[in-house]
DNA sequence: TGCAGTGTTGCTTC
DNA sequence: CGAAGCAACACTGC
């Protein structure tokens, strides 16, 4: 879920509070982030950053904890109170009231009396602590960030031109462009009228370069309505973001395109054991 | 009621 | 080697 929009927003929010806070102590029930505690207790946070879909956090002793929110981790930057039933939200509004913020399986206890919390409710997401040079080759493997300089037009055509995949797959490939996943993949292709089967190395040079300039304002669009929510992404406050409402093809099933005169009814197939959801009649599968 | 489906990634298998 | 399948987990909706 986390894509680039919605980790761009959480790190944005979290780079507001918790940079100069000193880590003080580590709450866990997962069994593989009990060994983060020696790691991180008694460092500063210095820096929070976004490569891709991985949040950078920079601490003191020349250290990263980086986080990876899979499929339904959100950092949130609160207060809770141990319960009989587990963590509670002692600040009012979604972080106490909206279910999708329930299940804390991490915590990190700030020097201002505050936590940086990781809600998870499958328990997909890794938290890792890495020395600062050991990052790099960490995410060397991520291709080029879509609002980079580097991420061009040729860079992109070169980078797909021999992919014998279908193109969906090839768009939530990390190795080609960072960040993008299931939702802005379908929402990308939507603009750039390609169906997702059709086969990356086949596409003709005025798709290649419709996918290239549909997918920066569609992330960008995502990022102003601080991303999409279902049952759960929410942003560092808590709060779920907008974009679900502005979607042309993710979780339209059967509803009727969204594009002017267009008349197709949305479909969903799969795609390499992933959900495609696109519009057949503008984004056809032949010439 | 029960089981298929869910935004991710990386490991195993063929 | 590449491609495909599946596991990690918990909950929702059909």
């Amino acid at each position: 879920m986390p894509e680039l929009p919605e980790v761009h927003t959480i790190v944005t929010d979290l780079k507001r509070f918790i940079p100069n806070l000193k880590i003080k102590d580590v709450w866990t029930d997962i069994l593989a982030f009990k060994k983060i505690k020696k790691d991180v207790v008694g460092e500063k946070i210095i820096s929070v950053e976004r490569r891709g879909k991985n949040i950078l956090i920079g601490i003191t002793g020349k250290k990263i904890i980086l986080v990876h929110q899979k499929m339904t981790g959100h950092l949130m930057y609160g207060k809770w109170d141990k319960t009989k039933d587990g963590w509670r939200s002692v600040l009012e509004g979604p972080m106490r009231d909206d279910p999708g913020n329930r299940f804390i399986h991490l915590l990190f206890f700030l020097s201002n009396g505050r936590h940086l919390g990781l809600c998870d409710m499958r328990k997909f997401a890794s938290v890792i602590v890495l020395p600062e040079k050991t990052i790099k080759e960490k995410l060397e493997k991520l291709g080029p960030e879509p609002f980079d300089k580097n991420f061009n037009l040729k860079k992109f055509f070169e980078s797909i031109k021999n992919k014998n995949k279908k193109i969906k797959s090839v768009l939530m490939d990390q190795s080609i462009v960072a960040g993008i996943g299931n939702i802005y993949a379908d929402e990308v292709l939507w603009v750039a009228a390609v169906h997702p089967l059709k086969i990356a190395s086949k596409l003709k040079k005025e798709e290649v370069k419709k996918i290239y300039e549909a997918i920066k304002p569609v992330l960008k669009r995502a990022i102003k309505a601080r991303g999409s929510s279902y049952i759960d992404y929410r942003d560092a406050q808590g709060k779920k973001g907008k974009y679900q409402e502005m979607q042309n093809a993710y979780g339209l099933k059967g509803k009727k395109c969204k594009k002017r005169g267009c008349g197709g009814i949305i479909e969903k197939i799969v795609v390499d054991g992933r959900s495609a959801s696109f519009c057949p009649k503008h984004q056809t599968k032949y010439d």
